[in-house]
DNA sequence: ATTAAAAATTTACGCGCGTAAAGTATTTTG
DNA sequence: CAAAATACTTTACGCGCGTAAATTTTTAAT
């Protein structure tokens, strides 16, 4: 508990009786040293707690410890959920993970991929905005930083891409809505921003063929990112709309469907399963809210956990590897369907 | 269109024809040269594109243009929407936001500070999470960073607090509901984590005892910051509580509304201001969500733009200060009711 | 115990920029 | 217009650490 204070690496080098190149190493990375020796570090750490410089320390390194970490919106829970889990891993492995918001804005997300160069970081994970993308410099950053894609694919960009597998979950959620009631009508956004979307739809329509329905697209207007606006505007529609061939709504995702339940609420229709309900409607993505809007959401729980540990697994293995991994990897995990009161 | 590669000052120092000692006094503050000094890098910027390395010019000075931002809670949209708008303020005020969030657990609160320090701050935005925060180290970074308390004060900590007067807007809902209906029964967590549910509780009691009302306190039991969980679960008794001495719940904050409704709405109870509605709720913060519970939540809107402009301001009027201000300044601004159809 | 391999130390240099001091050029003031 | 004030250039040094090369010490293997 002397606590002298130390003002740089010299310095701790002189009271803890290592040189300084080997701190270097240490500090790099601990276990590069023979354990004997990092046990005397650690030893030392304690009794002088000393924090070598981070400007100082990445000034010349070939690559730092830096992981980015994009998403499209830091508003929304989703993403900031996931967004959380994947810094706890990165945390684990021994990085730095640096988050970013893009708030949904192409130029952003680009000034975002700038501002991260400057960090010289060894990896990004980057959820795109998706269509709105600017695919040019994205291309051009990814040739220069190891950068993973995750939830929304860009085809051919980057080291490779975790998301969900949409044909499977939607198929799952559309097999449910038709052994339950009545085949479900598909309610998105007519130009979504998020490739997911476009996956989804296309499930959509061929799950409804494998089955042997008629499938029935609702879709909105709307830019942007107010989801939960735009469900409910064209939600205030669809539950007036007497000529829908259906009972059932399919969201293309839950922030939608959020929007929907209001405007449905709004309108006094009952949603849900009981026999004083007109209408069932489901979701997509287990969204931190669905479980507690009016009724509960019947949806597709993405699983969260796995993205985020496969994509920081994923893209630290690649930093890692000695020489460069030039396949494209892609990986997509299935949702699970989580039956609550909506349909 | 020359685009040729600047490695560093020196270089950009060779091709535009300004001395590097200027070039570092531009990069550090672009109105501190001669304005046709600044025209001319300017001019070169655009045909060399050159950005000085972030690490090396940190390294020596005495104060970087970081400002850190730390948050309770990134996944609560409420504080991602604060966030957000003060890192808007931040970059334009020429200074690098640098954004964290302590997942409501105090030893990451502190390590985010630990961790920002390393930055070497200009100063620090800094919404505590309250009772649960660890004073002592926080107390300690104070003193050597300046740091701004907004959302959630600690007494005396800091350079000062910029929050809403909770005083005002729970008095100005409870006028509200007591004119519309029945006063209103407050809805709580027994032991909250944040500051401001105290004032919140007290402001309560204030109102209803000038209202010449007989104040009612429902306290749910809980930890943690799964409000809605906690609010559904509490909601769920108090729904069922025939002994309960009023129609109309006022709750301390709009997440714990969420979960509410949703419990009123699985008991099939009806909420709201219609003949055919049994109870009215009534939420505090405007929270994005609370647009589209249903029914849409009435509640106070705390100015989320007039608190994180004051914040910035505030920061960055006293970083830049040559002598250092040792008087403590305390900002609250006033609610604004928002009348929606729950109450 | 001897030898080879692995790890740590010593020495030395450089990264890119901040910053200070002294001198020169430019602008402002009266 | 001259003098004073301001801004810029030149020169020089240092920040704290990464990293390379040569040397010495420690460990593992025979």
């Amino acid at each position: 508990m002397t606590t002298k204070k130390i003002k740089n690496m010299e310095e701790f080098a002189a009271v803890s009786g290592i040189s300084r190149p080997t701190l270097s190493k240490f500090f790099n990375d601990p276990v590069s040293v023979r354990a004997s020796t990092k046990a005397r570090i650690e030893a030392a750490l304690e009794r002088y707690d000393f924090k070598p410089n981070l400007y100082a320390m990445n000034q010349n390194r070939r690559l730092t410890k830096n992981i980015g970490i994009i998403v499209p919106h830091l508003a929304d829970p989703f993403f900031a959920k996931i967004a959380r889990t994947i810094e706890d891993h990165i945390q684990v492995m021994g990085y730095r993970p640096v988050l970013l918001g893009s708030q949904g804005r192409p130029e952003l997300e680009v000034q975002n991929l700038e501002n991260l160069r400057s960090l010289k970081p060894a990896g990004i994970l980057f959820a795109p905005l998706g269509r709105a993308s600017n695919r040019g410099p994205i291309e051009a950053f990814c040739k220069e930083v190891p950068t993973l894609l995750f939830d929304a694919n860009l085809e051919g960009v980057g080291e490779g891409f975790i998301g969900s597998n949409n044909d499977q979950s939607v198929g799952l959620i559309v097999d449910y809505l038709c052994r339950t009631g009545e085949p479900p009508a598909f309610f998105e956004m007519k130009s979504p921003s998020n490739p997911n979307a476009y996956k989804r739809r296309a499930a959509y329509l061929k799950a409804m063929g494998q089955l042997g329905h008629q499938p029935h697209l609702i879709q909105a207007i709307g830019d942007g990112w107010e989801f939960e606006e735009i469900g409910f505007r064209e939600g205030m529609r669809v539950v007036a709309d007497k000529t829908l061939p259906t009972d059932t709504i399919l969201c293309s995702n839950d922030r939608l469907a959020i929007g929907f339940l209001s405007a449905a609420f709004e309108s006094g229709r009952r949603i849900g399963l009981g026999p004083d309900c007109s209408m069932r409607v489901a979701g997509h993505d287990d969204h931190p809210f669905s479980r507690f809007t009016c009724p509960t959401l019947t949806t597709i729980s993405q699983d969260y956990e796995a993205i985020a540990k496969k994509s920081a697994e994923t893209l630290l293995t690649r930093v890692e590897a000695e020489s460069p991994v030039d396949s494209r990897e892609e990986v997509l995990f299935d949702g699970r369907l989580v039956m609550r009161h909506s349909a």
